[in-house]
DNA sequence: CTGAAAGCGCTTACAG
DNA sequence: CTGAAAGCGCTTACAG
């Protein structure tokens, strides 16, 4: 690697163009506004320097960092990496996401918030609504916007885009209720002081919301573990639950990959689902669309998020909002019914009882 | 959101505590070498104003950024994620990533380079090889530290940190073959001009290689759709190579997400995995670790990657080892038999041949 | 259409 | 242990 002297500055380029800093800097910023021939010399200097300008200099004299900063629990889960994706595309090209990630730790989020407000991101994303006290006082004298993500806070810090969890925990009780069944079990993760999923804890209590104003018990609704939640997660909370109740007939797991380990769990032990136990996910993960049987889930745009954010993000900081946006935007949820919710009925033969080379 | 009338700076700070800026500087870089009482006076005043630093200035200043710049194909592959968050961790609270993702192509990747390098950072780790000649030279121009992962590049860049794609495909084959299959497939993505799974097609490669010096024909080495590739590619790869070769003994695919299509495929028509067919993949997801048979797999330490990554920087930036370190640190890979490769005299009953509730 | 001056908020490099 | 001066590489705000 022939590493340069010194990386070229646009004092450089300005320099062997034969003009200021100031007509270099215009051209790159904006080439309409500098003569034609000009700027054929300077784009020609800059080609031949090898020039990339620097944006921390830039940032510091413009006050604009083109930074967006976004905080996450895991950079594991797709459906966060679909977020952030989302939030990247709507952004566009000008914008630089610093993207950190928690693992759930509230004391490891206020790290984060103070490490990326010191870098001067223009906005910053952050996933929950459940905040230390010095992140809350951090944010708020941060004095940029602030978007709240995968909840529906009440009232947000300042933006929020997401959706109720309480509600899609009561959405996923109501489907199972409403297929018949009675003895009804959900599996998430604990809470700790520190650690805590706060958005799986609210599918959690709605769920159990819902079983309690149907008038069935709660008592299987289930917290074991930290989050994240994992695929093996559903397995051995699964396990647990058959340990404690071995006439569940339905479980609804706080993530489509806690739901498909479940599965997995039943599967081992012989146990027909949805024959006998129905399960249900939530976050529509690929995994539980392609699987057999397909898991009924709780779908959300996870994508749809991180866009709105970004659009959002966009009308507030180029000020081309006329109409000020709504303080919350809800994408909403949905009850979408598969293979593992099915009644016998209307299950088809899945994998599993079908034998031999087919089609 | 009560905004600030503007943000704090060192200077307010430093009157407030009454001293110079230089002094703030040093209680906040190393508080250990300003006198006691000074520090008290300083420490107050950033708490009472809620001073954060501003990084910009400070790196423009010191022309330390603490960036590290991360370049990946997708942010929605745990795999990737585990590379990113053992970079994250083994480089500590001092550095920030840099994130950006490329949807494997080669021109996304050359804007993401440029305007990553503009942003400064001290290293930028990059997964993949192959390069367009604008981002190689970028590259090399750039006087920072260059790792290349997820490849073993002959030569690297600069540094490399990774394993031979070639070489994981070729132990897969060897695995099947082994196994005394002879009709064997592979299915991956297709290669274009711009967009391209570089790694997926050495696998390919190599698998095609072995498979060829085996005396086997390699004309079942399918290439279908773009990367990145997904659970539903598995499953439509899958039924095109039934279409084309209903006799086929043996299936590789180039990632477990579509191994465990591929399989879901299988079941959804009624062949037995690993009965009739038996089925390999790469990455150990943790749905091919989860899933009933559980998925053969070419394994990798993604994880590790992105440590000795951290690791590597962290000592080249440090100036810290004394030992240059290697070019190359090359991880390995390792074959995992399970359930979808297993003899049927050794495949163990799997749920879908047990039926009713045990335990 | 172009440029000289000032300054963004820090840290480096001295000096005492 | 502390501070005054200079400067990092750009862009803002004028001026012509």
């Amino acid at each position: 690697m022939a590493a340069q002297p010194r990386k070229p500055t646009m004092r450089d380029v300005s320099r062997l163009a034969g003009v200021s800093t100031m007509t270099v800097s215009r051209v790159l910023a904006d080439p309409s506004i500098v003569a034609e021939d000009t700027r054929a010399r300077v784009m020609q200097a800059v080609e031949q320097l090898g020039y990339v300008p620097d944006l921390v200099a830039g940032s510091l004299s413009s006050r604009r960092t083109r930074f967006v900063g976004l905080i996450l629990p895991t950079l594991t889960n797709s459906n966060f990496g679909d977020t952030a994706q989302g939030l990247a595309e709507a952004l566009g090209p000008a914008y630089q996401l610093l993207i950190g990630y928690t693992l759930y730790r509230a004391s490891e989020e206020e790290r984060l918030v103070r490490a990326l407000l010191a870098r001067r991101p223009e906005a910053l994303v952050i996933a929950g609504s459940i905040h230390t006290a010095a992140t809350r006082r951090m944010l708020s004298n941060a004095a940029i916007p602030i978007v709240e993500i995968w909840e529906r806070p009440e009232p947000p810090l300042d933006r929020a885009v997401g959706f109720s969890n309480v509600e899609a925990g009561r959405a996923a009780a109501r489907h199972l209720i409403g297929l018949g069944h009675r003895r009804i079990a959900a599996i998430g993760s604990e809470l700790d002081d520190d650690v805590a999923d706060h958005r799986g804890e609210g599918r959690l209590q709605g769920f159990a919301a819902a079983l309690r104003e149907a008038g069935l018990s709660d008592d299987l609704v289930l917290r074991r573990g930290h989050a994240p939640v994992s695929f093996e997660h559903g397995a051995e909370a699964m396990a647990a639950l058959l340990e404690r109740a071995p006439d569940v007939e339905a479980v609804f797991a706080v993530s489509d990959a806690s739901a498909f380990g479940a599965m997995m769990e039943c599967r081992r032990r012989g146990i027909d689902v949805p024959g006998t136990v129905a399960i249900m996910g939530f976050g529509d993960f690929e995994v539980g669309r392609q699987c057999e049987p397909a898991i009924s889930t709780v779908r959300v745009d996870a994508k749809a998020i991180g866009e709105k954010t970004g659009r959002l993000l966009l009308e507030t900081l180029t000020g081309a909002g006329t109409a000020r946006a709504p303080l919350t935007e809800d994408v909403g949820v949905s009850v979408v019914a598969r293979g593992t919710t099915a009644r016998r009925d209307e299950a088809g033969p899945h994998g599993a009882e079908r034998k031999g080379r087919g089609s």
